[in-house]
RNA sequence: GGGGGAGUCGCAUAGUGGCAAUUGCAACAGACUGUAAAUCUGUCCUCUUCGGAGUUCAUUGGUUCGAGUCCAAUCUCCCCCA
């Protein structure tokens, strides 16, 4: 894998690059679409490849090593012939789960001991058999394994997770290099830069992960809960220390506002469940704002859901149809709903790139920034 | 004509002397950030300074400290027999 950059803007740090994959070039700032169990959900392979034109989706480790299962991936020949998909996969580590699965885990130093949401029988990850697992899966980036630590965590605790994190990097790190990938494509291993909410931790923390990192960064254990103010700080401070020529990655951000701040600070990539799941629910990102296309004064709105967008159901489709399907509960609105959403996250970064290759992206973003975070 | 049953806040339901009244649906909003989410939350008789206040359970009258609940009559609907 390599990464070059295109330009960087005149008037801030953001950055147009190309990340060189085997299974394809991924032109930045990207959004990837989150495909947790090999599946983004409500969205087929063929959409997002010629509705939406995404680059490169997420897996999740502990996801699919619960279901389906190692021992199908494995015979499957991997992710991405298992699901049909050709492009780039970047798998997350379980890191998150550590995080968002609480109430059924145990953090040891050796690893983490989950109980399966699926059916209650317990599961150790550690850095090495996360590495293993990722193997199987086949990622094109894999993460490392660590502790997504919450946002309102006391210092104390936000050290420790933070150094046992990095304990976990350097396990991750030596079981990556003793292995092989299983289907003869480059794997890269990119490490997570934690430190909750505070600066000194966060700077020792992207400090740790510079002096390791090989191909690629990732600034973790932000939108966990923090004011949105420290989260811009936490990454423009990570930005200036992690490695200029490697992509950075910013783990489940954001709003497209996030997104755009997050780019001016120097980030190239980008995930979040939100477009699919907050679509699911009925929310809609537009250039113009955000709507809720539940709400009774889309009813006999017959304006096509987006004219501009590459997806055929934005433009063919109105508002007052999608309103119609989301309240007789039709699948089919999930789908519009979550192809809409995508499409205009990828527009978004597409946009962005354009501008920064252009010189005038600080510019752009302010002019756009108030209309996105609108509600119409 | 005779006998039996039923009328509750849009719809459907609960309620057998202390009730502004249960639950579901519908309706109206809100939330969602490395997916335990096609999920969750709030409002849903009227007014409110959010403390409450005022009117409600087909209609009218009665019993009772107190009635959606008991009694009587009336109206409407359903079932059975002629």
């Amino acid at each position: 894998m390599s990464f070059e950059i295109n330009a960087t803007d005149r008037g801030c740090r953001a950055r147009a690059g190309v990340i060189h994959t085997c299974h394809g070039d991924i032109a930045t700032p990207v959004f990837m679409p989150v495909g947790t169990v090999g599946s983004v959900k409500a969205v087929h392979q063929h959409e997002l490849r010629d509705d939406i034109n995404a680059q490169i989706i997420l897996g999740n480790t502990y996801h699919l090593y619960l279901r389906p299962g190692l021992g199908t991936l494995q015979a499957g020949g991997g992710l991405h012939r298992f699901m049909g998909w050709e492009r780039p996969i970047l798998t997350d580590s379980g890191g998150f789960q550590v995080f968002s699965l609480a109430d059924n885990r145990k953090i040891r130093e050796e690893g983490c001991t989950f109980r399966s949401h699926i059916d209650g029988s317990k599961h150790l990850f550690t850095p090495e058999n996360v590495m293993d697992i990722q193997r199987v899966i086949g990622a094109d980036i894999m993460m490392a394994f660590d502790e997504c630590c919450p946002g309102d965590a006391d210092r104390r605790y936000a050290r420790q997770s933070m150094e046992l994190t990095h304990r976990w990097l350097d396990r991750c790190i030596a079981r990556y290099n003793s292995t092989e990938p299983c289907y003869g494509h480059h794997q890269a291993l990119f490490p997570i830069v934690q430190g909750c909410q505070y600066e000194d931790l966060r700077r020792e923390s992207a400090a740790y992960i510079a002096e390791r990192a090989t191909e690629g960064c990732a600034i973790g254990g932000l939108a966990v809960g923090e004011p949105t103010e420290v989260m811009y700080e936490m990454v423009a401070l990570c930005c200036d220390i992690l490695p200029a020529d490697q992509p950075r990655y910013l783990m489940g951000v954001g709003t497209p506002a996030n997104i755009l701040e997050a780019i001016e600070r120097g980030v190239d990539m980008f995930d979040c469940v939100m477009p699919t799941r907050n679509g699911r629910n009925g929310m809609l990102f537009t250039a113009h704002g955000t709507i809720n296309i539940k709400n009774k004064k889309w009813e006999t709105c017959f304006e096509p859901i987006d004219p501009e967008s590459p997806a055929e159901c934005d433009r063919v489709y109105t508002l007052a149809y999608l309103h119609h399907l989301m309240r007789a509960e039709e699948i089919l609105a999930l789908q519009i709903c979550s192809i809409h959403n995508l499409a205009f996250y990828l527009w978004l970064v597409r946009t962005a790139r354009r501008h920064i290759l252009d010189g005038d992206y600080a510019r752009w973003k302010s002019a756009i920034l108030p209309d996105l975070m609108r509600r119409i």
